[in-house]
DNA sequence: ACGGTCTAGGAAAGCGCTTACCTCAATGGG
DNA sequence: CCCATTGAGGTAAGCGCTTTCCTAGACCGT
């Protein structure tokens, strides 16, 4: 591995100059070195180590994003965004899964930390759970403390610049629309009870089933686990438990998926409204009303927060929810 | 920012028995020097620096990969077997993603190289042109000329630790499924004409034509971008330049997905088949029928690659496409 | 021609960590 | 009882780079 000494040699100056050269410093330099020691980096095919830039240069320059999964259509369009902004600033983008595993967030903030990132991006929902949301906020602390900056997208657990989709309006748009259609009977696939996504979608719909005076029994609220299996396996059940059921809110888009996929398996015809309007949503049979959330976006904002100045006062954007009729909710 | 040295003084140790206690180092310590560092690293919240362990010891650990677009659901799918695998051995993975453009591909090959990633794994179509193929070469030399590893997923640019999906096979069992269902009057959807992919599953599109001694004229051989609404635009074009067409071959199931809206929209009953088999093949109406090629599995046998041993032979693996009937093809 | 001012380039001090090597005290054997 | 041995802990030399400060030659004005 040639190293910036070995270059420098090669060249006939010192590893300062060398240095310099390369990185085309302002100070001035002689033509006839800066050719010797360009030809010298072609020729020994010389690569800057990048962990010894960065621990001579004190700057912090990349930066690091939490996700739940990329995989997931969701977070793959949360992230586009999020790269996009990054890379226009000439950043690295450091993308860790955590799999929806609290545990695995802690670790993967550390690691960035340690990694002297500049800023921490965290997407995806938060923790109910008190101690686990402390937890989360202390490492986030001790990150800021070191001069980190940190933006959040639809997280609770820490206070800072973050930008807030409205969940809570999306639920109830999404409840209300199916009520506006006539809909009595409907059921709700929530997703996992322990993040606070859920929490607040659910909540929106609750404050529908209340300003429409409509019932809404625990036990038409479902959980699964935000995946199209997940929604076709609730699904499944619902129509064997409650074949009254005339709509289906899916509190996001893969699970809405699922439902459609399960009831057009079972025959039945069943409104159902997604959230999020991931791009497939317009594509499958029928297509799928939901509440849309301009997720690329989300990731926009989240990292100008990360890459913005330092303010005092913590920025929050609120995003609007909005609902994209298309052919999965009829009148009833 | 809290330093090693400032743990040590802190507990009254040298960085010496600090650095060896927090690394769990197998020299023996006694207890209570134990406890007083662990306390101190508790109350400083000290997160080690990355860099300056990367300096210090000399052994590389994270892995660099290097993708089109992460947001595809083609890329999803193979960088979720990459990051499966990749984790489970304890490594960090940089993922990155080229957007198509090869000059961002060399650039990311040097970051990755400054960044002392172990290996590299690069997935996703190589390009047709020479020079650009060339380059690419060039640069994945000098990172393994230190020492680095390198594995591909379905490129021809380099030779070396490699998992090829048999696009050329796939090619040949879309196109005969279609033949064999009796269809004569068949279009193409392929991708951009300067990928190495494109050209690979074309050729099998061609071969199945010869065998089958039916013609396919080039007019009928379209070039979209891989994209959904690539595929959308040339299926418009397809139904009004050649309303005979009875079946339509796209080479990746994003495109087809758009060719099913296309023919939707425009009220047409068309075969199509795609290619890929993405998770969301089995969901768009009618279903799609498509060549499927295991996705996660190609991710994680590329990454086991670059993980592995060095060998002297360059280990190259081949992967079956396979056909997978649903609703979108019927005979004619 | 001489001192003073620039200027191009080099020497060397770190950045934060690991680790080979050294020290010193305690221990045990002869 | 003394010396060799062991073992816990410290000292310091880098890892590869950037950057401040310094040097020495070139250049200017008088």
């Amino acid at each position: 591995m040639a190293t910036l000494a070995d270059v420098a040699r090669h060249a006939g100056v010192s590893t300062a100059t060398a240095s310099r050269i390369i990185n085309g410093s302002s100070k001035p330099v002689a033509d006839a070195l800066r050719a010797r020691v360009l030809a010298a980096v072609a020729e020994l095919k010389y690569v800057p180590n990048a962990h010894a830039q960065m621990l001579a240069r004190s700057h912090r320059s990349a930066v690091g994003v939490i996700v739940h999964d990329v995989s997931d259509p969701y977070f793959a369009e949360i992230t586009r965004g999020l790269q996009r902004v990054a890379e226009a600033d000439g950043r690295l983008a450091i993308i860790c899964n955590s799999y929806r595993q609290p545990d695995r967030e802690l670790e993967y903030i550390d690691l960035l930390h340690a990694h002297q990132v500049a800023a921490i991006v965290i997407a995806g929902s938060g923790y109910l759970d008190a101690a686990t949301a402390a937890r989360l906020d202390d490492r986030l602390q001790a990150f800021e403390a070191t001069g980190g900056r940190i933006a959040v997208i639809g997280r609770h657990e820490h206070t800072g610049d973050a930008v807030m989709p409205d969940n809570e309006e999306g639920g109830f748009i999404a409840a209300a629309h199916l009520f506006d259609l006539g809909h009595e009977d409907i059921a709700v696939i929530a997703g996992p009870a322990a993040l606070t996504t859920t929490a607040d979608r659910l909540a929106g719909v609750r404050r529908a089933a209340k300003v429409y005076r409509r019932s809404l029994p625990k036990g038409r609220i479902f959980h699964a686990d935000f995946t199209r299996d997940g929604g076709y396996a609730v699904t499944d059940l619902i129509q064997v438990k409650f074949p009254e059921v005339t709509a289906i809110a899916a509190l996001n888009d893969s699970m809405a998926v699922g439902a459609l996929a399960s009831l057009r398996d079972g025959r039945r015809r069943v409104a159902v409204i997604g959230f999020d309007d991931m791009p497939i949503a317009r594509d499958v049979t029928p297509s799928l009303t939901s509440v849309r959330l301009p997720l690329t976006e989300l990731g926009e904002r989240a990292m100008r927060l990360a890459l913005g100045e330092a303010g005092a006062e913590p920025r929050v954007e609120h995003v609007a929810a909005e609902l994209v009729r298309r052919e999965s909710t009829w009148d009833r």
